[in-house]
DNA sequence: ATTGCGATTGTTAATCAATCGCAATATACG
DNA sequence: CGTATATTGCGATTGATTAACAATCGCAAT
């Protein structure tokens, strides 16, 4: 057993909740790229594995994965909700291009040292630390030349 | 005539728009403070001064104020758009209380360097460093012990 | 295997913010 | 002034998310 599912069936056994064949269905989906998605882009990917699950089931099962940490809401330039799973993932941010959306991951320990300064200085007990760089990757930028 | 008016009305008359009345109010609502708004906490303000202007004017104000580097969309932990104002501002991050949604400004030119790096590294020009720290603040903590 | 109960599901309807279409006004400019 | 264009507010519309509900499912105790 996989130990995301491993680890939300414990989660919802505790809360007397269940893992169904549907969460586990969409659970694997998620699961099966480290591409973030949103709503509409996981329903389409279970469409393409010939799976007929309802979006309201989706919209029923964000929270849940949310409260569980098996996912976050992730930076993006689009006008609702991303998310991104975190098992494989170390914590890490985020490079957008602005013009085709692509997506750049990195990670810079240099910086959480300084935001823990910056912290400690404003009275805050830090959580996440959250950096998104807008910016045009390589590509877009030979494009826009011509 | 304040900067930021004569910044706008510039702006508008470049791409043959006019500084109306209208527009003129939205602006000052918004320079009146510092503080982060959307679409219905602007609609209130104006209400409070005593004027009546639809919400559909201010949607399609935004944008134009977008373009023009007049305000930018800020980190929120609302579920919807929230902006900024830029001016008199210098860039800056912002540490957001997960709980109550204080929201405080800090200034890190070292991370900013950092960034530099990063870019380059990827490959990417950068446009915009986005920081939002996820965090209790200290009257929060103090409630939670309790 | 069966039962019973709460959780879960898909469907449909409701909600909510955001956008659009249009007729009435306002504005710029000759 | 008078015309052309931009702008406004209203109300209708869209699209995404949530809620209600009745039918089913999962699981633990028979």
């Amino acid at each position: 057993m996989r130990d995301w599912e491993e680890r939300f069936t414990s989660f919802l056994k505790a809360r007397g909740l269940t893992f169904t064949r549907e969460r586990k269905t969409i659970l694997e989906a998620i699961f099966a790229t480290h591409d973030h998605f949103d709503v509409d882009s996981l329903h389409e990917d279970l469409k393409k594995r010939g799976e007929r699950i309802s979006v309201a089931t989706i919209y029923r099962l964000i929270p849940l994965l949310v409260e569980s940490g098996m996912i976050r809401q992730a930076v993006s330039r689009a006008g609702h909700p991303t998310y991104e799973h975190l098992f494989g993932h170390l914590p890490h941010h985020h490079l957008i291009c602005v013009r085709c959306g692509r997506v750049a991951e990195f990670r810079e320990e240099r910086i959480e040292k300084i935001l823990d300064g910056v912290c400690e200085r404003e009275g805050f007990s830090p959580i996440e630390y959250r950096l998104g760089v807008r910016a045009v990757c390589s590509t877009c930028r030979r494009e826009e030349k011509k």
